[in-house]
DNA sequence: GAAGAACTGGACGATGTCGTCCAGTTCTGC
DNA sequence: GCAGAACTGGACGACATCGTCCAGTTCTTC
């Protein structure tokens, strides 16, 4: 934990560090932060251990990495849905894809930043601002289609969209971690129905 | 992990296994999960391993036993609140509690049962099935408040009460986790106004 | 193509953790 | 008050994990 983490200058050493970070997500989603021990990761890459201390200070450092690439891989996952999500039906058939993700997984996983953010938040302060991040992407997107739908007149004037984002993200959360306990995508549809009361009792 | 757990026949058994899960579950309200050690819960419970051991076949044991005590003391420290759920007003109330208990401490912690089970639940059945029958307890605690109203005529005859109480759940737990991530309670008043559209876009 | 920086591989010691074991003490039922 | 069950204390071995170290290889720059 001594030397500072460097960053890779050559294709080669992205590709490494790539592949460590990669290794040490797909271990914590398996297992969960506790259960990925460093060598599991050095070996799944594959990489060995120097290679690990050479792009990380250590256990936290990559763990941040691995939130930083998780917030990354979400939203770039529902990067064009949420595109979608300046109109009433665009919100809809946004809300209809995560349910129909949870059906397809079989309600395993929640939401990977949703999960991290259980086990990281409260313990790593790097973890958590990367957490932070991403939730703030998240609900901008989603801001910016509220906006999007109150310059159409489609939302009351005067419609606070900030905090109506952060509710929807809110219920979104909410959804997906009962989901994920009870192991039922039908608590995410309830989710996704609330979400979309809270947007419809804003509309003119 | 070769023996089975034993019930506590006596009462010092009793105050020695209750010894041990309180040390456990304040050790992972500390440092998460994966920062207790057996060695630190028998250090502070104080007991030895061979009575944590008798008590419970192993570590997995011992955790669901952590989110059984952590489901029954969430549940017991806002039982009166939730007594009140019957009437709008009682509603304001107890989700007004809960943000006042978020700013009361900082936003941090998030929910007891909701940090668990980002850590717990996708990886020990058992520990899962505990946070579901908390979960559940709640919620039917919600329905029951809401029941009360549909019966007085607060509700639209027709309401579904619990689809309202899970998505009312939903709601409180994603402004918990927005809350403990960003650090700020304001993220709790947001999802408990909400709950509040949420109950009364189902008024009469 | 040579020099130096970046990267790689894997062995290694220190440490923490788990789970076992057994001898000693306290409790319970008769 | 005694026999047996329940409980307690702590030492112990096996093992996993962390983080370090250094020699060897590949890349970049000139």
């Amino acid at each position: 934990m001594v030397g500072m983490a460097t960053e890779p200058t050559t294709e080669r050493g992205r590709a490494t560090r790539g592949r460590i970070v990669r290794a040490a997500a797909g271990l914590i989603a398996e297992r969960g932060v506790a259960g990925m021990s460093l060598d599991d990761v050095c070996l799944q890459a594959p990489a060995s251990k120097s290679q690990l201390y050479h792009y990380f200070s250590g256990r936290d450092e990559l763990q941040q990495a691995v939130a930083e690439a998780t917030c990354e891989a979400v939203m770039a996952g529902q990067a064009t849905l949420l595109d979608d999500f300046g109109t009433l039906e665009g919100a809809e058939r946004y809300l209809g894809a995560i349910v129909a993700l949870q059906q397809q997984r079989q309600a395993r996983g929640g939401c990977p930043i949703g999960s991290l953010a259980g086990q990281l938040a409260e313990h790593h302060e790097g973890s958590r601002r990367a957490l932070v991040d991403g939730f703030d992407r998240w609900e901008a997107a989603l801001r910016t289609g509220l906006e999007a739908m109150a310059e159409r007149g489609v939302l009351r004037p005067g419609t606070d969209v900030a905090s109506l984002a952060a509710q929807i993200l809110g219920a979104i959360q909410g959804g997906l971690l009962l989901t994920q306990v009870r192991r039922d995508p039908g608590q995410m549809r309830q989710a996704a129905d609330a979400a979309l009361v809270l947007l419809r009792g804003a509309t003119a």
